[in-house]
RNA sequence: CGGGGCGUAGCGCAGUUUGGUAGCGCGCAUGGUUCGGGACCAUGAGGCCGCGAGUUCGAAUCUCGCCGCUCCGACCA
């Protein structure tokens, strides 16, 4: 068991600092534990119950828009990935590499994938022929491998859970209406799932993926003020779709290339809800995704009827589909109501000999840590609409943190202070690529993303003063 | 791969300066009293002091080498 009191008092005394809290908070609360291999990383039960619990919300999300889930090799041939060349110079430093099967080396190596475009795009290549046979819309939930340097659990692991999405398409516009369709996915995910206020743009061109025409990405603020990708989505162009030689047939008769997209979150989206909704007490888990979204603790639990009470209240919330627990651990009630908040349980219910007598309950949101009393009668609707209120308020907060850490800024000195005082800094940019990565070398921060809405904040570069008509989101990055 | 910090019970640490029986708090086990915001009493279990050499009558402590973890940079979902 967690020795949660110890870490409560640190981290109320404490000067821990941001990426320390959050290490002790996904140990403390058994989220994850570190895998023997350097930079890997076990999912709990617990953490992984909030994984499932997205894949659900997400995949219900992706059939609702036409896809459909398949699964691809994990294994792929080294060649594959020489085939096209921003791809494999953006990814080959960081594969794994299958050299040889016991004692033999092999004749061909075979890289633990680190993304799916190439062994997909290779399978595609032999499953289209015609227009007919478009457009193509398939998903994977799948593991990767990417062996970075440094690691930290749900943020960046050397191996990590993900879902893939792989579309071809025979327009240029389809594919490119698609690319944003899934983005306006994920975007009304993470409000309406996650409760978490993120800001959605394009990515420049530096920023972009290893062999996209285009990136365009959501980005999460954390409570420290540094940015995180929380997801991507692509579209190709036909950069893999010549390179793999996928053609199809037209309605004219002549043979083309598809137009692809790809699109991908990972389980660093429980980083992000960590980050985005954590307190100094530990985890604040949205009730969507919570794995226990009201603990149910019995007060005096000896005491005859309690036990019995408790139960019956379980069975009623099970029934109505909320996802509880009974806490009946023997433990003084205090120390359950300081594991459960560290642990991030949306609702507290406390039921005890007093409540009994009276048909009530004791309830505690964690949120907002405010304690009320309600009736037993119709309680599966008191929780329910609780459970709604607790969303609703966290993501106005993460709306307003959001909101109220962006500071427009017109020039370099503005955007230093902005960005060392934990902000996002909203600017103009001349576009070029010195310009950006001159901000990167004096402050630490990228840039993020160009917004969708380009309404001018200025009318010259943040860094060079010179005309500029693009306006772009800079901040530190985890 | 560079720079800092740390390796002693499951967790958090003291002990190392000045070598001399392995310690503390929490947790764990057993029994009892408790139970509405981190209860209490009693008893008990638990250690290759990161690993390997060396110095010494004697090493957690001194010397040399190695390994691991962690934070900060460079690289990245």
């Amino acid at each position: 068991m967690a020795d949660s009191k110890q870490f409560v008092k640190e981290i109320a005394d404490m000067k821990v600092d941001f990426p320390q809290w959050y290490t002790d908070v996904v140990m403390k609360t058994e989220l994850a534990d570190y895998g023997p291999v350097k930079g890997t990383m076990v999912i709990r039960p617990y953490g992984y119950e909030i994984w499932e619990n997205i894949q659900h919300a997400l995949d219900k999300r992706f059939k609702e828009t036409g896809h459909k889930n398949a699964y691809f090799p994990l294994l792929i041939p080294y060649s594959y990935l020489l085939k096209e060349a921003e791809h494999v110079e953006g990814f080959a430093p960081e594969v794994a590499l299958v050299t040889h099967v016991g004692d033999n080396e092999l004749e061909e190596k075979l890289v633990v994938r680190p993304t799916s475009e190439t062994i997909i795009c290779e399978m595609y290549s032999r499953w289209i022929h015609s227009y007919r046979d478009l457009p193509l819309l398939i998903n994977q939930w799948a593991n990767v491998v990417r062996w970075e340097k440094t690691t930290r659990p749900f943020l960046r692991t050397s191996e990590f859970l993900w879902q893939e999405g792989h579309t071809l398409h025979i327009t240029s516009e389809e594919a490119k209406e698609e690319t944003l369709k899934m983005l306006e996915v994920y975007r009304e995910f993470m409000q309406n799932v996650l409760a978490i206020e993120v800001i959605i743009g394009r990515k420049t061109e530096s920023e972009k993926f290893a062999g996209a025409q285009e990136t365009y990405a959501m980005e999460a603020m954390m409570l420290d003020g540094k940015s995180l990708q929380a997801g991507t989505s692509h579209f190709f162009g036909t950069n893999f779709s010549a390179a793999f030689d996928i053609k199809f047939s037209d309605r004219d008769g002549t043979l083309k290339n598809p137009y692809q997209t790809s699109w991908g979150v990972s389980t660093r989206l429980i980083g992000a809800l960590i980050m985005a909704h954590g307190d100094q007490r530990g985890l604040k888990l949205p009730p969507r995704v919570a794995p226990v979204q009201c603990v149910i603790i019995p007060i005096a639990p000896h005491k005859e009827g309690v036990n019995e009470k408790a139960a019956e209240i379980a069975e009623i919330l099970k029934k109505a589909g909320i996802r509880i627990e009974v806490d009946n651990r023997d433990q003084s009630p205090g120390w359950k109501f300081n594991e459960w908040e560290m642990k991030g349980a949306p609702i507290r219910l406390e039921i005890g000999p007093r409540d009994i007598e009276n048909g009530q309950c004791v309830l505690a949101r964690r949120d907002t840590n405010e304690k009320s009393i309600a009736p037993l009668e119709n309680i599966e609707n008191t929780i329910n609409n609780l459970l709604n209120d607790i969303h609703d308020n966290m993501l106005a907060q993460s709306h307003e943190f959001v909101h109220s850490h962006i500071k427009v800024c017109a020039n370099m000195d503005e955007l230093t202070e902005a960005v060392n005082t934990q902000n996002f800094v909203k600017t103009m940019w001349c576009g070029s690529h010195e310009c950006e990565s001159a901000v990167k070398a004096a402050t630490a921060a990228s840039s993020r993303v160009m917004p969708f809405d380009q309404t001018p904040v200025g009318d010259k570069c943040v860094c060079c003063g010179k005309k500029a008509d693009k306006v772009v989101y800079f901040a530190k990055a985890y």
